[in-house]
DNA sequence: GCGCACTACGTACGTTGTACGTAACTAGGA
DNA sequence: TCCTAGTTACGTACAACGTACGTAGTGCGC
């Protein structure tokens, strides 16, 4: 009976343990480090199964007696780096708070500069996702609007730090496959942008280009992003 | 001369023709057209470069000659979907002509099921992503801030249709390779989620899922979020 | 203590992106 | 006009991937 289940599975619901047979070699735990690991150091691509099995010291197949498809070894990643984040006691200032909130998973990202990618894709109620999800839920207490509309808080929020951080990200990312730099790319795409412009075909888009002075400050950005979004769900505002 | 080139490459910047040689078979629309018709039949995974090209009628490595990686592929794909923008003349109700944008990118993602997956990773400078930024900053002309804010509003905008979209789309495209349906997957994770919170580690989780009544209206939480972005660009609000 | 569920993992298959080599073709410079 | 250099076309080949399958060994529960 070594066939794959034909039926949807989620890993956090089978048991890591069945009292019956050996004992396995490795914990969940062992497998996600091991995975990030490799994913930190070479970037996501690198995580393969081979190469996760390598790093944990056994045979390529026998990864799947832990993680029954590729996909689950994400999640697994993603709960992982999910445990990274602080969980602190909340002040009370629901909106400082939350600003904590994302920076945190801003940092968290940027220590795995992968999870952008694997995020997006992944419907996610790992177990450290719905701890997470729950100390939110705790700073929003001073909030008064219906649960409903601190879950949507919560999940925009979220979603601006992911797009946010994640195109940030991107081009990093990409570069470390390629035989040429982060830098150089986007200097090529930024030359590619002025010639557009100058065209004169995006009067607007000109406008705007010239308005700035200096580069962007993708920082400050985000940031007031994140202002906008909690303003928009602040009810002394309105 | 065959190899690639060592140095980064915009496919926009590259001329479609260079005068020399035979004539080339097919434009950069054709072989856009054709990858598009396959990821919206048989998802995004049906796109390879051996299926494009026979799709198209070639041999797979010619269609090397018009796309230098696979990549650059994925950016001809995003282009051609954002040709489907309509580019209305604006009303002068810069609200109303976003929103209205916004349900236009979310329609085309939704015939394009795919697209959320692409646009999260691409940085996307194709000819239409600029029409279509234009056409935006024409929309909101009327709206008194700062160019740069304004650019910030699309993005900001456009990130958060991506992910709704794409979370919404994810289960299912990602049903599509499974022995399954979304359906049973989603009953199954939903299922894994009632019993986490029934074991009580959750309970403002567990509050905020009680409280509501029957099924989540995503198309509800989809427009609220947008209405909040727009709310907190609105000058008048304030 | 017996049997069965489980772990371990080598082998093998189908598929992917794409490097490389070769043949055919055509526009520009002589 | 012819020559030649740059393009197009594409078959072959390779390395790497996810993972199905089979077999051997292990140890808990009855």
């Amino acid at each position: 009976m070594a066939g794959r289940a034909a039926v949807p599975e989620v890993i956090w619901a089978r048991p890591e343990r069945t009292g019956r047979g050996p004992k396995p070699a490795f914990t969940r735990a062992d497998i996600a480090a091991a995975a990030v690991r490799i994913a930190d150091a070479e970037g996501l691509d690198g995580v393969t199964m081979r190469h996760v099995a390598a790093e944990l010291g056994c045979g390529t197949m026998s990864l799947y007696n832990y993680v029954p498809r590729k996909e689950d070894l994400y999640e697994l990643m993603i709960d992982a780096i999910g445990a990274e984040h602080e969980m602190f006691e909340p002040t009370g200032d629901w909106r400082a708070d939350m600003l904590r909130n994302a920076e945190e998973t801003r940092a968290i990202m940027h220590r795995h500069t992968w999870a952008p990618r694997l995020m997006a894709g992944v419907f996610g109620f790992s177990p450290n996702t719905l701890r997470y999800l729950e100390h939110c839920l705790a700073c929003l207490e001073p909030l008064d609007v219906p649960a409903g509309t601190k879950t949507e808080l919560v999940a925009l929020l979220n979603g601006v730090v992911t797009t946010y951080t994640g195109n940030a990200i991107a081009t990093a990312e990409r570069a470390r496959s390629m035989p040429w730099s982060a830098e150089e790319e986007n200097a090529v795409r930024m030359a590619y942008l002025g010639g557009q412009i100058a065209t004169g075909a995006y009067p607007r888009l000109a406008a705007a280009f010239m308005e700035q002075s200096g580069p962007v400050d993708l920082e400050a950005v985000f940031r007031r992003a994140l202002e906008r979004v909690l303003d928009a769900f602040d009810p002394e505002l309105r």
